[in-house]
DNA sequence: CCTCATTTTAAACAGTTGTTTAAATACTCT
DNA sequence: AGAGTATTTAAACAACTGTTTAAAATGAGG
């Protein structure tokens, strides 16, 4: 009954599961069916459930694992032993280079985090990691020497995620609004990277 | 059978309107059912498509009217007779004041428009108003003469648009990151309106 | 009061939902 | 090969989905 790593290779197990993980990232919990996913994968509708009990529990099993990948970029730079400036550079790079390639994550952890009925979820593990990396604490120390400017904690990340976060999230409005196409939208994308970085270390480091 | 505006006031209609409206928005068309919306309003199910035809054509109605509030801070202050920084400040400090009283609104539009299967909906009616504004040759204008930094339209609207929409979409996910309440948070965005302005007018505008 | 269109209701519809069941198949080990 | 477990299947379940139907209630004008 239980699943258990006797037999063979999990490759339905994983099946179902990379299956579950696209169909929930651009259609979201609400958005599909059990069947929906079996189809995807190829299975069974009951497989589903045999291999993870419920469209619920599957469902936290990916939105875990996505937030882990959403997550990685800050929790990966904010520990290293780098100058504040320099984990600021290094984290927008990393984070539009991360979501061009996951276009779905943030709108996909966003939403689903807002949903009114999104309780069951963790949320909170991927949290700590970022409060444990020092950071905040980091920036606030950085705030007393002068180095940085003066602004709280809370509208500084508030700042940069707007900047990191909302490109990949709005691409359709935003391409309908101007009137380009994904690949010009893309382009876009790419290049407004550098912009955030400037404007950013501008505003925040007093450089010009 | 067709509604006409014969008999009485439209009360059942117009409730029907607003708790659609309510649940739509905060739980999106695939999040919610016919008898939820029903049921909001104190109607039998049967009066959604009595007045309404459809879930589908009922969320039409919703959306549509929901895009026109969403566009209307930049529609009319790009409309003004004001200076192009002006414009910027005025809007910044509108969008902020009425996203702030219609919190849903910028997750529900984006999101909406962010589904695969969003293609029933218009979109485009409000888009070519704030394209008949004028503001991107206006930008473009004020680029030539040297007034303002030289990115492109695309870029800067982009640049603007994270930083009003996304405190909003991001509500729940940034609370939770930072560990601190509804209240503070409110107390954290009325705030950021003024760093945001603060921000992209040095940016864009190279002041100190 | 009676007619008649409008509004509201309960019930039914066919299809889908998440989930479970029990039987069938596949696999491993002796 | 045979026994026993793990996997897969088709079918069923009750509840819910959007939508329609036909009868009932309501209200206005004559």
């Amino acid at each position: 009954m239980k699943k258990c790593a006797t037999h063979k290779d999990h490759s339905t197990e994983d099946k179902i599961k990379e299956a579950a993980r696209t169909v929930f990232l651009s259609k979201g919990f609400a958005g599909c069916s059990s069947r929906e996913i079996a189809k995807a994968a190829g299975m069974n509708v009951a497989l589903v459930n045999y291999y993870f009990r419920s469209k619920q529990k599957l469902f936290a099993l990916i939105f875990s694992a996505a937030m882990e990948d959403f997550m990685r970029s800050m929790i990966d730079v904010f520990q290293q032993d780098l100058q504040l400036e320099e984990k600021l550079r290094i984290y927008i790079e990393k984070e539009f280079e991360f979501l061009a390639q996951h276009p779905e994550l943030a709108n996909f952890i966003i939403n689903e985090i807002q949903r009114t009925d999104s309780s069951v979820i963790d949320h909170v593990e991927q949290f700590e990691k970022v409060r444990a990396s020092g950071i905040f604490a980091e920036f606030e120390a950085a705030k007393q020497r002068g180095e940085v400017r003066n602004i709280d904690i809370f509208t500084l990340t508030l700042l940069i995620l707007s900047n990191c976060h909302y490109p990949f999230m709005a691409k359709n409005f935003m391409q309908e609004l101007q009137g380009i196409d994904e690949h010009h939208y893309a382009e876009v994308v790419s290049n407004h990277k550098q912009v955030v970085t400037e404007m950013l270390i501008n505003y925040l480091f007093n450089r010009s």
